[in-house]
DNA sequence: AGAGTGACTGCAG
DNA sequence: ACTGCAGCCACTC
């Protein structure tokens, strides 16, 4: 095979994989935030990697980029928008008030929650994606 | 190679 | 609570 395979293409799937793994992994009725998806798939810090990855996602790929949010449980458009009207509407289906462009906390709290459900003790599920990557310390005070 | 952009985030004012 | 700024990462021009 001769040809045009460099590990680095592989790589990048291989993140996509990942992401999309962890956002298939939200149980419906709670949502996540771009930072905690991204750190659950071994990328932190890559919390825009997550957006532009679901912004890639075509229609119809069963993948639920409706219970990402932002920081704080913030819708991830802005309010008015056709996009933010989606995200509403898909999260209300799902049981999910949003308020403006807020979630309850309580709701925010079940992504908490669910990094017990993921990697916690008694997960040892198969299906879970795999940390890999080193994980690299953000610089902040 | 340097600058600009964005489905991000946290701290300051 | 809101806006602005800085840091970071990946991509495009």
């Amino acid at each position: 095979m001769g040809g045009t395979h460099d590990a680095d293409d592989d790589e990048v799937a291989r993140r996509k994989a990942s992401i999309i793994a962890v956002v298939r992994a939200i149980p419906a009725g709670t949502v996540a935030s771009y930072g905690w998806v991204a750190a659950e798939a071994g990328l932190p810090g890559r919390a825009r990697l997550v957006g532009r990855v679901l912004g890639e996602l075509p229609a119809g790929s069963g993948v639920p980029w409706h219970r990402v949010m932002r920081a704080g449980g913030r819708l991830a458009f802005p309010v008015g928008s056709v996009d933010a009207a989606r995200q509403t509407r898909a999260l209300a289906a799902e049981g999910v008030r949003v308020h403006g462009d807020r979630v309850p906390a309580d709701v925010l709290a079940g992504a908490a929650t669910l990094d017990r459900l993921l990697w916690g003790p008694t997960a040892a599920s198969t299906t879970t994606p795999k940390p890999a990557d080193t994980a690299r310390p953000r610089r902040r005070t």
